[in-house]
DNA sequence: GGTTCCATGTAAGGTGTTACATGATTCA
DNA sequence: TGAATCATGTAACACCTTACATGGAACC
């Protein structure tokens, strides 16, 4: 099973969607794109070829006989998939890796012949955080109706989606509110 | 100046840096990793090329002559690169970028075989989170002596460099206690 | 049957990591 | 002078993004 090594979280993620319900590749970007792309994106380029290879690995299928070229294609999980992906979810995960242009300028800005620059380093913050905090609330909304963190107790009867869901939304929402904190009075 | 175009955010950090103070590469390393590491880290193999890059664009220089081909090497930063630093500051950012394999998992491990299982992603993610804490601490400790957030009226009396270690504490700290609470009463 | 969008696929290049190699430096 | 560490450098590869190309499907 050395292979497994060598499989990325991109294409553990294609599997787990394809865990969820059979589907094309297309029906996947657009999965990833409403649920976990803020904290793992998966581009076209990256999907079709990772397709083939699980394919080459017998973790996946397609369903039907391909029909030319370019034509819609579905794939289901195999049972070898299936129990690859519950190893996965067991098995140690890389460190976390973020790669933030703008706190790099906000640590760098007090150096900026401007001496109000900080400010504005913090307003571009403040623009992102809002852009991030609204996505996910829009993905959250189609979820659930209420917004705030679930208790303990509520938490064990939620699915993990909506736990990573709500963990993304809540971090977004305070670093929103520290920004807005320091920034000040300014609105929006 | 369309060449800045093609300058990475790591390039500029280096050249932050340097506008700090004439230092060597690995003193960039050494700083970098104390202090900007958990937003956009560097290395060694990232950093040594670009110190040439930028030495050709004539953004740095080297301080005193080459001894040797792997003798230690100063560098400091030129006008120009000043200048050029500025312009950066105040560009349009990328945007934030995150690779978090552990809520991936988070995500699909309500089809793990366990029922439980969502509690043992959860776990990981406090222990990251938990390790992320404890190094911004450090850094923080190293710099104020207080880890409470500022006001706005602190704020404006603090450095960028301050903030953005602030912010990250804070977001990390967070962090944390949501996770501790959606968990639940278990300790560490 | 032509136009528009859907869906797949590919190629090129950028960015960064890892692992390794090598030369200086320091200190016993 | 020998060993350990500091500091630089490089090569190979992994991963991902972008841009583009192309073929189906649907709709008029």
């Amino acid at each position: 099973m050395t292979e497994e090594a060598s499989l990325t979280p991109t294409a553990w993620a294609i599997m787990g969607f394809l865990s969820l319900a059979p589907q094309s590749g297309y029906d996947i970007l657009r999965q990833a794109k409403e649920t976990i792309t803020d904290f793992w994106g998966i581009s076209p380029g990256q999907l079709y070829p990772q397709l083939q290879t699980l394919a080459n690995k017998g973790f996946i299928r397609p369903i039907g006989e391909a029909q030319g070229p370019h034509a819609r294609q579905r794939w289901e999980i195999t049972e070898n998939g299936r129990q690859a992906l519950q190893r996965w979810l067991k098995a140690p995960s890389a460190p976390l890796r973020i790669r933030d242009e703008r706190l790099v300028k906000l640590f760098f800005s007090s150096r900026a012949e401007e001496p109000e620059h900080p400010h504005n380093a913090l307003h571009a913050l403040k623009a992102e955080r809002q852009r991030l905090l609204t996505h996910i609330d829009s993905a959250l909304g189609t979820l659930l109706p209420e917004k705030e963190l679930p208790t303990p107790s509520e938490a064990a009867k939620l699915g993990a989606p909506e736990l990573v869901i709500r963990y993304g939304a809540h971090a977004a929402r305070t670093a929103e509110h520290w920004v807005k904190r320091v920034v000040g009075k300014e609105q929006a």
